[in-house]
RNA sequence: GGCUCGUUGGUGAAAUGGUUAACACAUCGCCCUCUCAAGGCGACAUUCACGGGUUCAAAUCCCGUACGAGUCACCA
């Protein structure tokens, strides 16, 4: 049995989508499942007025960023090279293969004009027609074609279809689709540009490179039965069929870039993890067998059946990447933790304090890694903020309770000497209990005051540890003096 | 408009003729708790777009309707 070979090909024409990225992934995985089998990037680049400059090496850095490393590239070598399309066209490669399907009367050669074609078009649509152009150039005879190619005249190369019959395929996630080859359009193979139509060249090159499994978006479902005709009129295998449902922004609408959509690099510059992000998007138009949700890409690979590929559009919802996030977020190692958030830490932490004990209370509680220096605004500097924030129900606060544990708190951190997290744990819960009263009556005013703050990550042990003694002492004076004013 | 495809809760979804229609996110409530989170527990579809039919039995099979999407480019 052949290995499986899987291509991703995109056009280099911008961002790298969320859409696109999980075509990519089921690509990878059908690939990945053969251990023998390869995952191809192939650049589709016949649209010579789309290109954006760049748009590749975004393309190498989303698969690289996410793992999935390709085993044949333009970057990578390989040897069905080469990869990029616009360098193949130059060897000719497409014009001949036109050209033997014209020799086949498979195609032929058209001279029509693109305005012409749109006229009969529209004018077919107004008396609420369907239109499927019948070409004339189809009848024009050896001589005149050959005349008129020899006068410089302009000319494409378009397929013949017989419109008799059905044409049928066996999708492995859509099952039978069967069409009526009268319902087909002769698609043009060749432009007059001399470069091929999408149509055209990926049919060419999936069966050079010897693509076995066509893994791509639902859109093609359609048009796939005019691609079977161009394998058939060579004899060529067919590949098997894996065509993908849209990842959606709504009930209506697919996912685009227009509109600030989430692209993959948007959701990384948001602070999303390039892992939580392919585990969440794998998860949206495919489901596992078993009850789980959280995959590494290996992990993937061996969970991952095209047979369980749903048929219907699925919406994308950053909600549930964001709780995916925070997962992966909280299980990652505390070293590996550290060196990720440190940047983000720094962005609002400029004096000197442990940055590793401030990681340690992020951790359980950031879910997005852009939501941390805001989380931490109040280290360096402690803002204004309104007393009323002591009064607080649950915590059964009001003001003057507030002061009284405040006076409390300021004696017992004057005469500690030892300041370590689990000194003031002790210190700390042993006075509240000395006191009479709840713990939440002394520490939350504590926290309030270190603060300024009604939510912060930790609480009055950890900031006070974190901020230090003269730090905290300053700080609930200040609150005092607060405190004060408004009695 | 023709053709193709789709339709299970706010979202992702399971179920492959017989279950109280899983599970997860979100939401709400309770518990835990020095705040917020995290964690624990619980609530949340008498119903699977709608209407027929087949069957002892239908979310699952068949037909029709509605709605939605894709396609009908010298874009991919």
């Amino acid at each position: 049995m052949t290995s499986i070979r899987t291509r991703f090909a995109p056009s280099p024409t911008g961002y790298m989508h969320i859409g696109n990225l999980r075509t990519a992934l089921y690509a990878y995985l059908v690939a990945k499942k053969d251990p023998n089998g390869a995952f191809i990037l192939r650049i589709e680049d016949t649209d010579q007025g789309r290109l954006i400059e760049g748009a590749t090496d975004i393309i190498y850095k989303t698969l690289s960023e996410c793992g999935l490393k390709h085993d044949e590239g333009p970057d990578v070598g390989g040897n069905y090279g080469p990869y990029i399309q616009s360098e193949r066209m130059k060897m000719g490669l497409y014009k001949e293969y036109a050209m033997k399907l014209v020799e086949m009367g498979k195609a032929h050669i058209c001279f029509c004009k693109e305005e012409d074609i749109e006229a009969q078009k529209e004018i077919a649509e107004a008396k609420g027609e369907s239109f499927i152009y019948r070409d004339p150039c189809k009848k024009l005879s050896q001589e005149e074609i050959e005349s008129r190619i020899k006068a410089g005249e302009k000319y494409v190369i378009r397929q013949n279809i017989d419109p008799n019959g059905k044409t049928s395929f066996d999708d492995e996630v859509y099952g039978t689709i069967s069409v009526d080859n009268e319902t087909l359009d002769e698609m043009i193979l060749l432009k007059s540009d001399g470069y091929p139509t999408y149509n055209f060249a990926n049919v060419i090159d999936d069966h050079l490179m010897g693509i076995t499994d066509v893994v791509r978006g639902n859109e093609y479902l359609s048009s796939t039965p005019k691609y079977n005709l161009i394998y058939e009129a060579f004899g060529w295998d067919k590949p098997r069929y894996i065509h993908c449902p849209p990842v959606m922004k709504d009930e209506t609408h697919k996912l685009s870039k227009r509109n600030g959509d989430a692209s993959f690099g948007d959701l990384v510059e948001k602070g999303y993890l390039p892992e939580a992000i392919l585990n969440y998007i794998a998860l949206l138009g495919w489901s596992p067998s078993e009850e789980r949700e959280i995959y590494s890409l290996d992990e993937l690979v061996q969970a991952f059946d095209v047979k369980r590929i749903n048929t219907s559009g699925a919406i994308f919802d950053i909600n549930k990447l964001h709780w995916m996030n925070g997962v992966y977020l909280r299980e990652m190692d505390d070293a590996k933790y550290f060196e990720l958030v440190k940047p983000y830490i720094l962005k609002s932490v400029h004096k000197d304090y442990d940055l590793k004990k401030i990681a340690h209370i992020l951790k359980e509680r950031a879910n997005l890694l852009n939501e941390i220096p805001e989380m931490l605004d109040f280290i360096d500097e402690l803002r204004e903020y309104d007393v009323d924030l002591f009064i607080n129900k649950k915590m059964k606060t009001s003001l003057e309770i507030a002061k009284s544990s405040l006076l409390e708190a300021q004696k017992f951190f004057e005469n500690t000497s030892d300041w370590q997290s689990e000194a003031l744990h002790d210190g700390l819960l042993n006075l509240a209990k000395d006191l009479g009263i709840k713990n939440g009556q002394l520490l939350f005013p504590i926290r309030v005051a270190l603060s300024g703050k009604a939510f912060t990550p930790g609480g009055a042990i950890e900031l006070s540890d974190i901020l230090g003694k003269d730090e905290s002492l300053k700080r609930i004076k200040i609150a005092l003096e607060k405190l004060n004013e408004a009695a």
